[in-house]
DNA sequence: AAAAATTAATTAAACGTTTGTTTAGTTTTA
DNA sequence: TAAAACTAAACAAACGTTTAATTAATTTTT
């Protein structure tokens, strides 16, 4: 187990200002000094506690990271519940992950676009791989159950939910535009989202998964 | 009708260089210096071609949304297939321009992320709107007809085909390190994506759409 | 408990590069 | 020979990072 490490308030700050700015203009799009700016500290300060740009980069995602693994150890020992609701929860709790923490997952999304090897790329890779193991290991509870369908790919069905949900966070202004909800407020706007995308996801694994 | 605008073969060039790059590394992350060199040209013709590295973009999206927008028109006239077939001959032709523009589409992906109102966003936009339109017409056909489900929402269900393949083209290289497909080369493993995420989608979709 | 010494936090300014763009001149094309 | 294509060099602005100096906090010594 990793201890998390313990970050100053000043560092939160400065880590919380880089989230916004390169979920809103990317990395490269961010300068050391607007980043400052909207932390409210010195240029330098960015340098002296995190070593550099790149290295403030991976402590947005070592500050992230933990927050946004699924959990399902609980939820497999749970007995009362159906394969399928199980499912159910885990679309519900990766919905709302996800739309909670947009700025961090348009981060994600970027990193994952570039070819080049880097150190947070990895990081993605592992998280990736750790919450497919665990969906994995609920599906496989159905399949033996015989509540699911033997021949599941495990992979494309991550890579719909997955790519559902950003596609939806990134096009948010069209979706908005095209439905006419340009009158809702953002966190009206976000439940709405969170309900819709639910509900999608739920109805499309469904049939998905199950038999019949 | 808007005439497309005539590049010459040196001006192409760079376009071509240019997207690569932008796909690559974003468009912050590309120098002028790097798109020249790609190109092999002097950095100074970017400008006396184009004006700026913006503009560039602009010649980018200008060289390649006329061939993006997905074709409907010929496919609604055609009464020998049923409406489902028409879907499905959609969904294959827009996975098949997804993967072999990649780049371009990683660009377009990167760019619809972005708050910031840009030259770009409204050319995504309309885009986006016209394939939308596309597809809802295609679908009120197949309504009228009694094969398809009442009330399908269009948006959601374009969200999860965009997504879908928007996230298997960033996710790729783990796709393919999951599935132990390392020793395909890259035609082989193109043809293999296409495949499963045509068989994938319309697979997801048939259920959505049509009675049982 | 006060003073001194040491370490940590913070700053403005400067560093050397790299950035996108322009200039002023040269070569090529028509 | 005039217009278009092309080049190397220069431009100022912005970049990430470092420096040197100052203030604040903490620890050690008296």
């Amino acid at each position: 187990m990793k201890t998390p490490i313990e970050f100053s308030e000043k560092q939160i700050a400065i880590i919380n200002a880089a989230e916004k700015l390169f979920a809103e203009k990317g990395f490269d799009g961010s300068s050391v000094r607007d980043i400052a700016q909207e932390a409210e500290v010195n240029v330098a300060m960015i340098s002296y506690y995190f070593g550099s740009k790149e290295k403030l980069m991976e402590a947005v995602f070592e500050k992230r990271t933990g927050d946004i693994r699924i959990k399902v150890e609980n939820l497999l020992l749970d007995s009362s519940i159906s394969h399928l609701q199980k499912v159910n929860i885990l679309i519900d709790d990766y919905v709302d992950k996800f739309i909670h923490q947009q700025e961090f997952h348009k981060i994600m999304m970027r990193e994952q676009m570039i070819n080049k090897h880097n150190s947070v790329a990895e990081l993605i890779h592992e998280l990736k791989k750790r919450n497919l193991e665990a969906i994995r290991t609920l599906l496989s509870e159905g399949q033996k159950s015989g509540e699911f369908k033997k021949n599941i790919d495990v992979v494309l069905m991550m890579t719909t939910m997955v790519g559902t949900v950003s596609q939806m966070i990134s096009s948010q202004y069209f979706y908005r535009k095209v439905n006419n909800l340009e009158h809702m407020d953002e966190m009206e706007f976000q439940k709405h989202m969170k309900k819709k995308l639910s509900a999608h996801l739920k109805n499309l694994f469904k049939q998905l998964i199950t038999n019949e």
